[in-house]
DNA sequence: TGTACATCAGTGAACGCGCGTTCACTGATGTAC
DNA sequence: TGTACATCAGTGAACGCGCGTTCACTGATGTAC
């Protein structure tokens, strides 16, 4: 009999056919259970069944590597925020229905922060200066459209055209509740709110989510 | 002559004398230069002058070495937010003295993260999961009392007793002030947000700021 | 006031570790003629 | 249709690296009597 041994991955041909791909989600794997520190090339090479060299003919290094998974992380984050945006039905009321959508993605990217804290790390993970500085670079408008981004940015127009937030208040709106879910996600996982019990954790999250709707919608107090 | 080599600290008696703080402050500085990554363990040692092994008569190995370093980032961040509380006279009206307050500590917190981004990261460093249970279960409250913590929550009374603040929105407060700000910080310095442009990058905080206070302070819009 | 002795704070050599990367190579594939 | 040859995709051994940590040790200090 033949049985394919859980984990690894038999070759039966000389040439993998499509390396690359297999040493990306191998590498992604690790870094869902450990964070990006967790990504090794050789380990993900011995994974895949293939020496550490061969590698090097997809990748120029384990940093390229990294990056590959980086990017994996960030469609997943997305992929999540769709999926809780598909969770519910839309609303027949357009008011509702902005709010609505905009407090799916937000619960989507908490949720995804809390599922797979490894992968949302890595989403965010930071590279060498050298990296870094071609990467940002590479950007022209200096903001990154990554898919989540663009979520965003969509939400809010339509918060804007239903006429719940004012348009002078369009400008930084991305910014602003990016970094109030950004902020709650990391202070969750890593900071001082780590500890919180779920309940408790689950209160903040709600209205935290809610303030950050406030900020934008609000009119200023007396 | 006598001239003391910089950077070198040449012993002069067998024992050291204050090792544990001289320990602390050379990784302090590695920290500082190169994030919590940067922490060496022997390195330090070797810029205290002094043989790795003596630093395990102060601490028990390199993770409580990067703890004992991360105690200090905090502290720093603390007195930075001080500072800019201190820049600026405070005002005889309580109200306009309440938000100038909570503005001068959003204001430190984000300054602090640019200046010293080796320092903030390793204020909110995670370890690995052993210490950092440990470190869970000896605050009861499941919130750390830290300093910088402690004048968050002091600004946001002193916006509750002014008037300015509901009392039914001081629950959660200072998680939903923390986590923007918190946020608006990583992302300035690893995220999508690393590559704006200085002028930008001022208006961006300037606004965030502006709009927590919103979302402290508003009424719900029609 | 001296002295014996426990304790504290250092030393230096050595260990294993597993990583990323390079080297010279071989096996498989595809294409020009 | 066959064949020569360039190119692509793998191999396996080896390298240096610097780390954290342990070991048996020695020098300095302080305290009881």
């Amino acid at each position: 009999m033949n049985f394919v041994r859980a984990g690894k991955t038999p070759r039966t041909s000389y040439h993998h056919g499509d390396l690359a791909n297999a040493l990306t989600s191998a590498a992604t794997q690790m870094a869902r259970d450990g964070g990006p520190e967790a990504v090794v090339l050789r380990e993900a090479a011995r994974k895949v069944g293939v020496s550490a060299t061969a590698a090097y003919r997809h990748f120029s290094g384990h940093g390229d590597l990294i990056h590959a998974v980086k990017e994996c992380a960030q469609e997943d984050l997305a992929a999540a925020m769709q999926a809780e945006l598909s969770a519910t039905r839309p609303l027949s009321d357009p008011k509702a229905e902005a709010v609505r959508r905009f407090n799916a993605i937000g619960v989507g990217y908490i949720r995804f922060a809390l599922a797979e804290p490894g992968l949302f790390r890595t989403a965010f993970t930071r590279f060498d200066r050298a990296a870094a500085q071609a990467e940002a670079e590479a950007k022209a408008t200096g903001m990154a459209m990554s898919p989540a981004f663009l979520m965003l940015a969509e939400a809010l127009d339509r918060l804007v055209e239903v006429g719940l937030m004012s348009p002078d208040r369009r400008p930084d709106a991305e910014i602003f509740a990016w970094s109030c879910a950004h902020g709650l996600a990391m202070l969750l996982l890593d900071g001082p709110l780590s500890a919180l019990p779920d309940d408790l954790r689950d209160n903040a999250i709600r209205h935290t989510l809610n303030r950050i709707l406030d900020g934008l919608v609000s009119h200023r107090g007396p």
